[in-house]
Parts: structure tokens; sequence; C-alpha cells
DNA sequence: CTGTTAGCGCTTTCAC
DNA sequence: GTGAAAGCGCTAACAG
């Protein structure tokens, strides 16, 4: 079997393989391997020999075989709890894109999807390089440990923990300018609907609301528990118009609730943002459409994705992982539901 | 350097191979190998101490080695054009539920972000078993071709080719209902707003708008062209007020085109539906929280991209494309922007 | 500028 | 039930 390679027997073109390649070209194995990575100088000639053959045999390199050369995946990992909603696609889009960039592949796990998310992780460990985990992708903290320990993590809006890089969006100011502006106008009476426990984000969107009302010296309220849904907002309009809240203005952890508290409310004849305003939080496209226009605001979350991609890519490099969360800044969207004025 | 693998000389925690633990384990390779893939029977005693080792090593395998020792990535490539809207994100969780089902990573190549779409390409075919890519992603049809000579792929919502396998969903019959309730509400003008040369999926529409007025003895209007962005719909909402078109009823070839020609409409004081009637399709989620609701048609995306990520699954076990394109229903939502009456 | 030759880390016969 | 050994296809010294 000498130098004979088994593969470049079968030079079927489903199994080209760089033998079949080089074989095919008259040349070593290396030399296709240079011309094909463009690392050193090949000779003009030799190297339009190798093209010929790669192309007369659909050459298709196998990744696994450079990944294992290499010592390198030359992949991100990203996980997040699902993609319904402008949120996720966005941060996606933004990891993708600046993977991309960096010559990154990105394989990507959806864990709400999933019945064994740990496995699920584990599985995508074994192919990345480096893996980017959304907070409310409720990755067991323990997990994203035994992870950091192999390879580069990064959390995206989660918990903020000891040794594991963070980067997110500032929600706390932006929360307080937001309830600031609210009861600027007047209301005395605003409701927070959102869990604070259900992660940082949410909590630090509450932390904003009690702030503007101690800046002002007024007593908020308890929040009123509800999460992310259409469906937990549609409910919590339906309790309020039986009568169980009291409140003049509302403001929701996110957007979805907002527009379906909205919606639900203005259906029954209330009128908002008359005997209630409504602001909430994330900007999504229908924010613009409804009237009143949706009060909220705006994440960089095409930037928060971008960037964890970006810190991935260092961290693989060689960096050390940063020991302070990186924040981006947000910024309020004022329409009309929060009681101003429509611009004419 | 007899039996001893360099790996096993480094038993840092980060180096882990499947020679440390073996060492670690006191067993051999293949036996470390056997215990991980549960494929043979392993003895009780020699399983737990090899997972011991796998435990105290903090052990992630290589993917990239048992790729290439399996010949298999045992991973699924998808090519979108972007992720904006509700209707990628959503084939995107339909084909990441039914890959992960069947034990497949996705790696996900958006082409709106890339400069080099073919490279692009070229470099996921690398790394995955098989592909599918979406019609619109405007993958040059030549590199479909080649591509496919090499690993199975699968076209969503494209143009038909010879030898490529095809998924869709329905547009036709389902435009062809939609136009006709339009026109049934006693509307003669309708105009049809999109570009049926922009691929399959809105000349089906079209052709449906076509057939519908075909079914009334109707004659039907030239399209009004126009990309399916807000940005269009706006644009065309202002030559309507400004005279440049006539009708009393606008079918447009998405949501967003629909949503952002009403919303114009309405704040320059027109009746809708009652002096024009819009719909248009996909049932985004503004569709159901506009004033009126949004006419239009439901697309099973979820089920495309599941049917997808099965087909590719099939494809690499070995089963032949189907030569004809598989079609999913879709479903007509009526709401009142058409003219029908809110029922209350 | 080009060829030879070790591996990269894992799976999988084939013996024992 | 377990070990030895031969690859999987590619990269990267190291010679020449």
């Amino acid at each position: 079997m000498a130098k004979q390679h088994p593969a470049s027997a079968e030079a079927r073109s489903a199994g080209a393989t760089i033998y079949s390649v080089a074989d095919h070209a008259g040349v070593s194995i290396a030399t296709v391997s240079r011309v094909l990575q463009g690392a050193t100088v090949v000779a003009e000639a030799t190297r339009q020999k190798v093209l010929t053959a790669v192309e007369e045999l659909g050459y298709v390199p196998t990744g696994a075989a450079r990944s294992l050369a290499v010592r390198h995946h030359e992949a991100h990992g990203l996980v997040l709890p699902e993609l319904s909603g402008p949120y996720y696609a966005e941060l996606l889009m933004g990891f993708e894109a600046r993977a991309a960039e960096l010559a990154q592949s990105v394989v990507l796990v959806l864990t709400n999807s999933r019945t064994d998310m740990a496995a699920a992780v584990r599985q995508l460990a074994t192919r990345v390089d480096a893996i980017a985990v959304f907070g409310s992708a409720a990755i067991p903290a323990d997990l994203v440990r035994l992870l950091r320990a192999k390879k580069p993590v990064v959390v995206i809006a989660g918990e903020p923990q000891d040794g594991i890089e963070a980067v997110a969006a500032e929600n706390r100011e932006s929360a307080r300018e937001l309830a600031g502006h609210v009861l600027d106008h007047g209301r005395r009476r605003a409701l927070f609907v959102g869990d604070p426990d259900s992660g940082p984000d949410i909590r630090n969107r509450y932390a904003g609301y009690l702030a503007a009302h101690r800046d002002r010296g007024l007593k908020a309220a308890e929040p009123v528990l509800a999460r992310l849904s259409e469906a937990d907002g549609t409910a919590f309009a339906q309790r309020l118009l039986a009568g169980e809240h009291e409140a003049d203005a509302l403001m929701c952890a996110n957007d979805e609730l907002a527009l379906s508290i909205m919606t639900t409310l203005q259906d029954a004849g209330r009128d908002v943002p008359g005997d209630l305003a409504v602001v909430g939080w994330d900007d999504v496209m229908t924010a613009r459409y409804v009237r009143p226009g949706l009060t909220t605001v705006r994440q960089p979350v095409h930037e928060l994705g971008a960037l964890a991609a970006d810190r991935l890519h260092e961290l693989v490099g060689g960096e050390s992982p940063r020991t302070y969360a990186q924040m981006l800044p947000t910024r309020l969207v004022v329409r009309t539901s929060c009681g101003c004025l429509p611009v004419t």
C-alpha cells in the first residue's frame, strides 16, 4: 500500500479528497493544501493545475479534517431560548454577521425546542471553539461553569457570574428615565407589569421603575407578575378591566406584554393614553404601527449580538476574559401611548 | 515514542483527549469510545471507571475527530437571506427543532450579511452533510447545482429546478381564494402590490389574483411593482394618496407591505376598509394588533422548516430526491381589513 | 517552490 | 469484554 492513499483510488466526485486532487494535478497533497489555503507562495503554473483539478473533480474539502489538523473548529456556538419576536432574531443577525466577518461559522442551538438542553449544549461544545449563551436560555449555572473550564463562554443578558464574561444592554437607567417620563405626565398610580425575578433584565427595569419613584419622593407599587407573553398580557388586562387593579399607567416589561394589554383595553372601550398610559420595552415593529404608537425603549440588539461574537473571537485568540460586564446603551423611544401629544 | 500518545502526556484539563481519559481510567481508548458511544456493551465496572475519568478530567470530545472517523458531520446547513420579520425566524425554528430531533447540529448562514455569499456557501458545504437554501437567498442557480453534485440540497420556496428537491407553501390557490374573497365584497378595482418577478412565491400569489378575476369574468390590472418592505409600502401609499393610482382594494404581496400601506392611508384620513380594502400575506404578529385587523394568509412556516430538515436527513440517509416539489397548505385568515364586518 | 512525513483525536474492525 | 492498530482527510514542519 506504499504511498498509495486509499482514497486516491476512487476518484468518484462525491469522494474527491485532497489526494485525488493531487493525483489529478500531478502534484503532492501539500501543494494542493497550499494553493487552497493561500498561505505559501505557489508557482502560478502549478497553482492553475491544482485549481483545474479541483474544478474538474468538484472537490469539496472535509472541514472536519482541517479542524482536526489545525486544532480549531473555526466556529462559534450560540445558545438562544427561541426565536419568536424580533429580539432574538436581531441578536442572531448581529452575531452571525460579525462571526462571518471573523470567518467563523455559527452553529445554533435553541433550547426551547430541546428536551435535554444539557446534552445539546455539551454536544455543541464538541464542535465549536467558543459559546455564547443567552441569559434566559435557562442553562443551569453549573453547566455554564463547566463549559467555561473548557472553552470561552460569554453570557448575553444574563446573571452576572464570577469568571464568566458578560455582555448586556443597559436597563436600569433607561427604565428610570422611562418611568420618570410617565410619572412626569402626572400619573400617580403607575404599575409595573412583569416578573423581576425572571432575570436580570427585568429586574433592572423594575429597579429603574423604583428609582424613578424614589427620585420624585413617590411610593412605588409591587410588580404585577406576568411572563413576557401575549397571553399573560391579555389575562392581566382582563383582570384590570374587572377592577382587580387600579392604575393610570402601565410600565410593561416588554412590548409584547404592552401591546396585548393595550389592545385588550382598547377593545373594551378604554382610552389609551387617556384613561391609562401604557409603555413597553424593545421597540418591536408593531410598536410603531399600533395607535397610539407605543412608547418604549430601543435596545441595540444587533450590536449586542455582534459584541458577543467579537468577544468570543478574542477569547479564542487568547485574550483573557473581562471581569466587568459590558453594557450597551439603550434609548427611549417616545411615541404617544405614554400620554405625549402626537407630533403633527 | 512507542505506544505513548503525545496528548496523553499533558493531562491539562483543557486538552483532555480520549487518550488521557483512557490513561486515567486504566483502559484502552477503544473502551472509552465504547462507553461514550454506548454502542457495544461494556462491563459496568469499567464503564464507571471511564465515566469517572471523564468527569474528573472534564473531558469534552473533539467533534472534528469523530466526524472525520465516522465520515459524517452530523450537521445540516441552512442558508437564509436574513432574519427580519417573523417568517424566517419561524422557518429556522422549525428547521432547528427537527434537526435537533434527528441529532443534527445546524449551522446557519445569512446571505444578506455577506459580501461573498458564494464563498460562504462553499465554506458551509465543508462542514455539513447537507444544505437547505431558501429560494430568495439569491444563491446563483449554478452554485446550487454544483453543491447538489456533492451534497444533498433542498430548496425552500425557490425556483423549481431539475434534479433539486424542493419544498414550498402553497401560494396560488390561497391567493385565488383571498382575491376572490375581496372581489366578492364587491370591489372592482383591486390592485396587486408586489413584484411577481421577484420569485415563485410572489409570482404564484399574483397568478392567484389573476385567476380570481378570471373566475368571475373580471379583468385584472397589472401589478404595482414593489419590494417587500415597509419603505416601498409607504411610498406606494403616498402615490396612491396623490392620485396616481385608483383602487378600492389592495392585495399586497406580504403583510409588511400591507401594514405600512394601511397605516399610511389611515394617517392621511382614509378609511380602511371603507374607502379601500387591504389584505396581506404571512399573518405576522402585527396583523392581529392593527385596527382593522389585517386579513391575510397564514403559512405553515414552522412545518416548512421542519420538512426541509427532514428531507435533508433522509437524503443524507441515502434516499433519492423527490422529483416533485412538496407543497404545504396555507390558510386564509379573515379579519376585517378586507371589508368583512367585525364579529362581536 | 515543492514533496515527505508526522501527527490532529476519534471510531472501528479484528484478535484475543 | 477489551485491546491493538489502522485509518478518516487535512495541515505544517522539515528537507531539499
